[in-house]
This record gives structure tokens, C-alpha cells and sequence, in this order.
DNA sequence: CTGAAAGCGCTTACAG
DNA sequence: CTGAAAGCGCTTACAG
């Protein structure tokens, strides 16, 4: 059987003594062909050690089965899980699955977004890291590629994507604590894109009501607009000394910010972490300024990692639905490279959230 | 711009005036061009919006600046970090990664490595789920392919691998409870892979200090290894009753059987799992045991996950350098690539106990 | 330094 | 049902 340097569908051919069109035929799967030659080359080929080649291939069909996408991280447990759901969709239908990170840079993530087109994807799933700055993005819709949003979306580009409802989510998260009785909740999150007046211009919009264009804002933006939302419905202020803003994805770099907070003398009853990042740095402040979650912080984090049950008490936590959110967008995509026409469809996925013990009743 | 239908080197060489040989040369960046042609060409190239289609120049070359991972569970932060090292180095080369889950299932791992072969990656990095059953690997040892084994070695095969001693990891983690005053230490392992005669003949070579051939082991199985010569160092008897064989990657079955061992009226005093899966998997018996962490029982794990710094105390663990491992093996797999050319290398990195307070001393 | 021609390994009409 | 021929978009000798 398998021999050394490749067989080619030429060689199939010859050996079963048929055109390379009819080994073709037999190899691709295509047309069709009489049992006996089916079977004259089929043998032919085991003998050979023959494989497709799937670049030839690729390059007739202008389809490569191959579909690219671009994280943040493929470290962290949030993307982690996303592709893990968009890989066992893929792997199901015989697709490939390129996948680079873009570390939240624009820069890599076109570099990559390049990458990825010249190795002819057929589809891109990207998590965009800025949601406005995308002519990379129109670029692959210009090209007519299938392009999946994930998480995040993009001013005025009107493409399939998945989410969760950042908002809403984050809401009902604070409104846990603020039903528990606490009023003054520290929120750190990473906000790292860039708001026109930075953090306390957007507060002042935000307690104002003002906020347009709520969608495609980034993620943490979103929930800390949840975060007044929710005050505002229990008729609570603000202290906006307590919102803190990390501006980056690093755990060290939210355990500082938290640090700070749960240093002053006048420490919020309650902090809110809002992503699994923020969540790892909070947890570490926590844990290194030794204090004892709920009696003295009470928590509430986004993302439900590993850690968070195990400790005792469990820390509540705003569950997003990361396996099937990678599912459900790989399904889209695929259904797009398959030719599906219909207006781009923004899927919403419901976060619940998982109430487990740390959140203390203030009375 | 930007134009819609994808230009090619023939669109570019037309535009400029020039044959398609000499807009190769200048867009390929290979071969001698005068400066004023190349830009000539680079302007009909941009004006074009010209893209470089890698399956045309993949075939030609025979060389798709690709490579190929096969691991276990990209959800699973050993491979998720592993993953990362190998997707930096890559990156930085300009080649892109095709990830493929195998479930640590043999018909997945050869189905993938027979898609990678089809999409003709330059090279792969598999953590190879089978021991001893190799066929595929050696196909493409045979077909030339480089090849880099991570984590875990085949029998009779020889080619690169990054690994860590595990035994002696191992050795030294138990040491640490030993040398605390732990004369009952449970064990919780995957140890998957079957072994003649199971867990119990095992143990029984084992103590008689006859498992040869120890370096094709699974990783688990090596660690019980090292389990038990740190007994035997310290001249310590042993419970076999306190080894237990999961039998699964899998967190929910290792808490299972972490909670037999922990609701024994014979609890041991100290327990140790051999990854980070079954790591979960035994903190998550012990939280749901409410039970205190060293107090009531100690604690050594394997890989150093987010959760073991923040719990207070800290658990102490065995830290495998996932990161450095990735990316030593993609280093080694491009050096390949480049047509490096000597013998099969074995590259045993260093793993670090990391002390934190999960260890109670007993008198 | 540049061009004409061949070819990588497939698939796709088009005949028969 | 099968084959001869063309072609996908590049790169590679080979001339000039």
C-alpha cells in the first residue's frame, strides 16, 4: 500500500488503464462511472497510496472546504470554547478550520484577515476587535465571502453575526446585587476601546440616557451600561468613583484596578467583574487582599469558569452560552457558503445567569 | 481599489504590460526586476486590488506554508495554552495553522490527520492519542512529512517530540506531601490507555520495579510511576486502594471518584491528580465535600491552572510550561521544514513545582 | 532583466 | 458511461 513520494490521479489512472477524467470521476466523487471501472480504480488507488490533492482540487472548484477564523485569544477560556463549538460543526462536514489570533489589534487582525484570504477560505468567522474601523471587513463582503460576526459587531456592516444581549445580560447580573441590598457596586471592566471623552464622558451620557448607537458598542461597554441601567430602574445614583475601567484583556491588569478599589476605606459592598478575564483579576485582588467573599465583597461575574463553582461559596456568575454560540455561527456560515441568500441575521443567544453563593443579603 | 472578483497575476500583468512571468517575479518576490517594472506592476497589482491565491502557488511549489495540529481538546486549557505557543511562532513565520480535535479518539486522530495530508500542511504537530497504534503516523513519516509528538511518545517511532519527565515531575510532587508527614496519599488519574492486566497488574510491576519501556507510556501512567517511587524512596508502603483510575479526560468522572475516596472513613490525608482535568475534577469533590483545604485534606495538582493561585490557600501544583512547550514544538516543526536534517531529537522540558499552601504538615 | 511555454494535480464542459 | 482537451492561477526552467 502506501507508497513513498505522492500518487496522482494520473497514476491512478494509468495503472487502471482509464482516462485521469474517469479516475477523477471515482476519486472525486463525481459523475459517474460504471461499477467496474468504479472498482478497477478504487484498487488501483489503494494500491498507489493515492490522496487527493486537496490545493488541485481547490483550485478548479474555487471551494477549499477550509474556514477561517480570527480570535483574541485562543488561550482564553472564552474563545477557547467558541471554537471548540465552531470546530465540531466544522469537523462534522469534513471542513478544515485555520484559525490565528489577532491578540485585539487591528493590525494582526487584518494581517490576518489577509492571510486567511489568500489561503482561499471559503467563510471567516472574526471576533473584529474595533467597530469602526473595518475596511478589511467590507473588503472580504466586497470579495463576496461569507463573514460571520462573533461577539462584537461593526458600525454599518451588515453581516450575519451572534451574541448575547450584552445589556439586558448584565442588567439582570447587577440588579442581583441591588435586590441583594447593596448600593455601592464597584464594576472593573476592561472597556478597552476607545470612547469619545473617555469613561466620564460616557457615564454622563449614560446616566443621562443618552447613549445611541448601543449595538455596536464593545461588549463591557455594553454591560456597563446594563450596570447603570439597573441602578437607574431601582432609582439608585452612582458613585462613578466606583466604575473602573482596566483598558485592557489582562487579569494582572484588572487585579490591580481591583486592588485599588477594595483598598479604600470606603469599599463597595459588592463588585462586578464584567468579563471572565476581569472575573480572574477581581478573584485574585480578592483572594491576595484576603478577604472573605460574601461577608466582606460579595461577587458577581460574567463568563462561568471552571473556578467559580469550585470555590466555596460558588461564585454567582452571568453564563454565556460559549459552545453554542461557536455553533450556531459556524452553522450560519456554513449555510452562507452553501449559498443560502437572505438578509444578514443577528442571533441573539440567551446568557442565564447562575446564582450560587456570593452575593450577601445587606440589610 | 478594491475590486469585486478576484484579480490574477495575468489581470495585473496585462494591466502593467508586462508578461505574467514578470508580474510573478515582482508579486511573488522571487527573481531579479527592474525597479521601474515592479512598480509598475505593484501599481496595476494595487489598483487591482490583486491578492496572492496560495492554492495556485502551493501546487506549483509544492509548499503551502501551513501546518497541521492534532490535539486533544482545544477547549482544554493544556492544549488551549499549547496551542497559543505554537500559534505565536507560527505567526511570526507567516504560516498558518489548521487545528483539529482528536477527543484523544483514534479514528478521529487518523480522520484528521488525513484531512490535514488532503490540504498538503507542510508539517504536523500531533499529541498523539495512541501509543502504539501508529499506522497513520508513519504514513507520514514515510510520505516525508515532518512530524512533531507533543506530550506523549509512540512506540518505535522516531521523530520529534517535546515532552516533560513526568516521572520525575511526578516523583517530586508526591515527595513534597511525603517529606510534609502524608503517609496516605490518594491518586486520581485518567491513565486511559489500557495496560495489560489493568491498574492492579500495573501497580503490581510497578512495585516490583519492573515496568520497562516507561517512555512510551501515557503521561498519566508515568505519573503514577513517579507516584510510586517517591514511596518507594522513602521507603512507604503502599494502599493500592488509594490509586484510582478514571479512565476518562473527563472533570465530572474524576469528581466522582474523587468522592469515593474522600468519603472513606479511611480518607487519605492527602490527595494528589495527575493533570488538570482531574485537578477539577478533585477540587470540585472536595468544595462539594465542604471540605477545608489543608485542614482536613491536602492537596497537590498537576499544570497550573488560573483557579489554584486565587483559592486561598493556594494550591500547590506541578507546572507544566505549556506555552514554551508550543513553542518549542513549532520551532522544531518549522526547522524541519526548512529541510533540517538530523537525527530524531527528544526535547524534555523542565516542569516547576510551584509551592503554594494546599500542604499541610503532619507529625 | 524579461518573456513564451510548460506544468503542478485536479475538475469541467463537450463529444461520443 | 468514458475520454480528450482545456483550464484553475500560479512558478519554473529555458532562452534571449
Amino acid at each position: 500500500m502506501a507508497k513513498k513520494s505522492k500518487a496522482t490521479i494520473a497514476d491512478v489512472a494509468r495503472l487502471a488503464g482509464v482516462s485521469t477524467a474517469t479516475a477523477g470521476r471515482v476519486l472525486g466523487r463525481y459523475g459517474y462511472t460504471r461499477e467496474e471501472t468504479r472498482e478497477q480504480v478504487l484498487h488501483a488507488a489503494r494500491k498507489l497510496g493515492y490522496r487527493t490533492n486537496a490545493l488541485a482540487r481547490g483550485l478548479i472548484t474555487g471551494k477549499t472546504r477550509t474556514i477561517g477564523v480570527v480570535a483574541g485569544d485562543i488561550q482564553n477560556p472564552f474563545y477557547a470554547s467558541i471554537l471548540r463549538g465552531i470546530s465540531d460543526v466544522v469537523e462534522s462536514r469534513d471542513f478544515g478550520l485555520l484559525i490565528v489570533n489577532s491578540d485585539e489589534n487591528l493590525d494582526k487582525e487584518i494581517r490576518a484577515v489577509n492571510l486567511l484570504m489568500e489561503k482561499q477560505v471559503d467563510g471567516l468567522i472574526v471576533s473584529p476587535c474595533d467597530t469602526r474601523n473595518s475596511r478589511h471587513l467590507r473588503d472580504l463582503q466586497a470579495a463576496g465571502l461569507p463573514l460571520v460576526l462573533l461577539d462584537r459587531s461593526v458600525a454599518g456592516l451588515e453581516v450575519d453575526r451572534v451574541a448575547i444581549d450584552n445589556i439586558a445580560a448584565s442588567e439582570r447580573a447587577v440588579s442581583a446585587l441591588i435586590s441583594a441590598g447593596h448600593r455601592r457596586i464597584g464594576l472593573v471592566g476592561e472597556m478597552m476601546e476607545y470612547q469619545e471623552g473617555g469613561l466620564d464622558a460616557f457615564l454622563q451620557r449614560g446616566l443621562a440616557g443618552e447613549v445611541l448607537s448601543t449595538d455596536t458598542l464593545y461588549p463591557s461597554w455594553q454591560r456597563l451600561l446594563g450596570y447603570l441601567r439597573a441602578h437607574r430602574q431601582a432609582g439608585l445614583e452612582i458613585d462613578a468613583s466606583l466604575v473602573r475601567r482596566v483598558g485592557a484583556y489582562s487579569a494582572g491588569a484588572a487585579q490591580a484596578v481591583a486592588r485599588e478599589l477594595l483598598d479604600r476605606s470606603d469599599r463597595p459592598s459588592a463588585v462586578f467583574a464584567t468579563d471572565g478575564t476581569m472575573s480572574e483579576g477581581v478573584m485574585g485582588a480578592i483572594s491576595a487582599a484576603d478577604l472573605s467573599v460574601p461577608r466582606e465583597v460579595s461577587l458577581v461575574c460574567f463568563d462561568d469558569l471552571e473556578w467559580m463553582s469550585f470555590l466555596s461559596p460558588g461564585i454567582s456568575t452571568m453564563a454565556q452560552p460559549r459552545l453554542s454560540m461557536g455553533e450556531t455561527a459556524a452553522t450560519m456560515l456554513l449555510e452562507r457558503i452553501e449559498g443560502r441568500q437572505e438578509p444578514a441575521r443577528a442571533v441573539m443567544m440567551r446568557a442565564d445567569f447562575i446564582q450560587r453563593g456570593s452575593i450577601a443579603r445587606i440589610s
